[in-house]
DNA sequence: TGAGCCAACTTGTATATACAACCAAACCCG
DNA sequence: CGGGTTTGGTTGTATATACAAGTTGGCTCA
């Protein structure tokens, strides 16, 4: 048997992931909970309050506890729409949809998104430009039954990524990092010189515990890098000043 | 003032980070917190379960409550050592130092490592190798004050990742990932084509709320991939299986 | 009408208490 | 001497209660 105040957190965490609750909505209060669900103050407290520390949750004394945004909720998503990324440097973002269509999943791609070979599909092609010049490919393929109006959306206008976080909030990333070079049409569409190395992106995101997109993400080397920055689990929170200028070190 | 829970946990983080406390060590029972701080031993209790899910502490029911091992604190120490990584691939790893002395810290390793130019800083120059095979090189900058016997360091036993983690918890990391061109003595220590890609990583690291070692680590892009798994804060614990074979997907 | 005050609700913290489960070492008995 | 048992210490959970502090909305009174 789960303890009580486990209970409580996964209820509500339903709640929020079902769609029931969207972000911005009120959550139960403590004493809401104590007497629907007939448990003290301090188990609804924990519950509530390990589900702020989680992220799930925002709480504010005397207002009541709301359903947290999910882009507040993990570097995951910080990292992930690169049309966010641009505009935070200040620069515009623009970007150019080379395909979008149904597909059957076959193969490699089957197998990451983890349904059965010929299922429905999306596939996105676009290319990402920050002020004017191309600085991302993105190969995308999305679980069809996770998005089924994919084919209407304007992905010029919005992201996949911005598209697919709406939906439901992303869980869970992998991604694998690599320098590669780039084949003949990807140096074409990014503007690179022949040698310039690429930097390769495979990411793959979970939404409702299942894999919903897998996405291969290509950019210049020359122009683009990752930046991460990682501290313990818990101090998260205090994050130093003075963590920039890395970028200026040239080797 | 601080809240008292708060204060309890400082305290024990503290006697953590002075080294008052190492590793497996056993930290005072909430029956002892309760004795010597005059608190409830709910409150006791607070303190070191949050410190459990900071990843601070262990605790064993029927035993007591110890100082967690720091490689099993954060991302950043796993993903940091790579003779670990290595090794949890099976592998045999080795080691060859190129370099390893007393420099003056000058420009940007100054200011990245936020010491007074001049200050003294080691410089070690390693190659490691994956089944023989040379996988990384290694062009990093210690603050001295802070590894003062790093010149008496055997490097091609203990990697510099494991001396430094053994120093002190390595408690925050910044990195960029680029994809570039090495220059000619790199590719030949990597054993690169000359077209080849190289995967550099920059890495700054902090201890004691200070930044102490800065490392730019380059990898042939045909032989070395990076590879992270993110998880919203608190979801941490509940990784789900089925999360690798990524790497088999060919573009 | 308007300004200030107050009451109700909320979260945040703290305490005292209770019981279950777990562990290790001491203990007892055959 | 050896094996089962007891016992004391530990964590994990749950409850009832209390006070402080923040927010909101309504109410009163000038």
């Amino acid at each position: 048997m789960k303890p009580r105040y486990q209970q409580l957190k996964d209820l509500i965490v339903d709640r929020i992931s079902s769609g029931e609750l969207r972000p911005g909505d009120r959550v139960p209060s403590e004493h809401e909970l104590v007497d629907a669900m007939a448990v003290s103050r301090m188990t609804a407290n924990r519950a509530l309050r390990e589900l702020t520390d989680e992220g799930y949750v925002e709480r504010v004394a005397g207002r009541g506890s709301f359903v947290a945004d999910y882009r507040s909720r993990s570097h995951v998503l910080e990292v992930q729409n690169i049309a966010d990324e641009i505009e935070r440097r200040g620069h515009s973002h623009s970007c150019q949809v080379l395909r979008q269509s149904l597909q059957h999943a076959r193969g490699e791609i089957a197998k990451a998104l983890h349904v059965t070979p010929g299922s429905d599909v999306f596939h996105l092609l676009l290319v990402h430009y920050e002020q004017g010049a191309p600085i991302q490919v993105e190969d995308r393929h999305i679980v069809a039954s996770f998005a089924p109006d994919c084919l209407a959306q304007d992905f010029e206008t919005v992201t996949p990524s911005a598209y697919l976080s709406a939906i439901a909030p992303l869980t869970e990333a992998e991604q694998i990092v690599r320098a590669q070079s780039a084949n003949r049409a990807t140096r074409q569409r990014l503007q690179m010189t022949d040698d310039e190395p690429c930097l390769v992106v495979l990411r793959r995101t979970w939404a409702d515990g299942r894999p919903v997109t897998f996405a291969r993400l290509q950019h210049p080397g020359s122009r683009y890098e990752l930046a991460g920055h990682y501290t313990p689990p818990g101090t998260a929170k205090s994050t130093p000043a003075g963590v920039v200028l890395l970028e200026e070190i040239k080797p």
